[in-house]
DNA sequence: ATGCTATTAATAAATCGCTATCAGAAAATC
DNA sequence: GATTTTCTGATAGCGATTTATTAATAGCAT
């Protein structure tokens, strides 16, 4: 019984589980974020959640943004001065658009990728960067979504 | 003695002094800015600035950052995930560079607006951008400063 | 169904960045 | 140099975000 444990290579020193279980929880968490296509804070993840799961904890939020970091499903977004939002992985460069008016942050597509990497000065190694634009956003406008 | 500041208006409700004096440790804050030529924590400023005013106190560091805001000489320049840093204001539109080595945060110049302008969705109102590229900086690449 | 254990909700507590307080130090003025 | 009032340093406090704790809940394998 004890043995059979013993030739597992714990290569991935986990913080948390070691065998995940498919709650209610997670799974509204990561259908919102799927659905949401856009970067959320953890303060709008659970109020998007807790609609579908009643009595969802802040603290499970950030226990399931972590789970998915660690999976690499999920990746966070930095806004300056602001707190990090998190949008699902996997999509192609993007950058974001803020608006001043409701603080959400969007995706936009494209990128001057070319342009950017020549405002490297000379010895400096770039690695990657990171545009984000600011305005007002369509439903703030006036505009109807 | 009472009557005598009525006819004072007070339109400028300022937060600190009304009568600005020049200490040592104001000055040093200041030189310190403008030596820099790039955007400095208030952890950056008291620890460079402690250099030439022993004692300083990261309140004074703080409480000058606001006076040199409002008199319009230092802007904040924000970067994701960061705590805001500092910069003497009237520098010409510019973007920056962090080095993931050492964190430090240096000014590029050079800009593809136009290219940045075009990346806003159809009904979103652009009103400012930033770009921040990300990798390492000639000194932590081992190169010679 | 039962048992094992991951997971959760609630909440306390730790961080972090910044601000307020206040007594003493030090500019500016006389 | 004495007076007045700003300025400073030390530190407590605050608001916001994130993490730790813990007893209870609930997947999942058997």
């Amino acid at each position: 019984m004890d043995s059979d444990k013993s030739h597992i290579d714990e290569t991935t020193p986990r913080t948390h589980p070691r065998a995940r279980r498919r709650t209610r929880q997670r799974s509204v968490i990561q259908r919102v974020l799927l659905e949401a296509n856009r970067p959320l804070t953890p303060q709008d993840i659970l109020l998007a959640a807790q609609a579908r799961a009643p009595g969802l904890g802040i603290a499970t939020v950030y226990r399931t943004i972590h789970t998915m970091m660690t999976e690499g499903t999920l990746v966070a977004v930095g806004i300056p001065g602001e707190a990090a939002r998190y949008e699902t992985a996997g999509k192609e460069h993007h950058h974001h658009f803020q608006c001043r008016e409701c603080d959400g942050v969007f995706d936009i597509q494209g990128c001057p990728t070319d342009d950017l990497v020549k405002l490297a000065p000379k010895g400096f190694r770039l690695e990657s960067h990171q545009v984000v634009l600011y305005g007002v956003c369509p439903p703030c406008t006036g505009m109807p979504a």
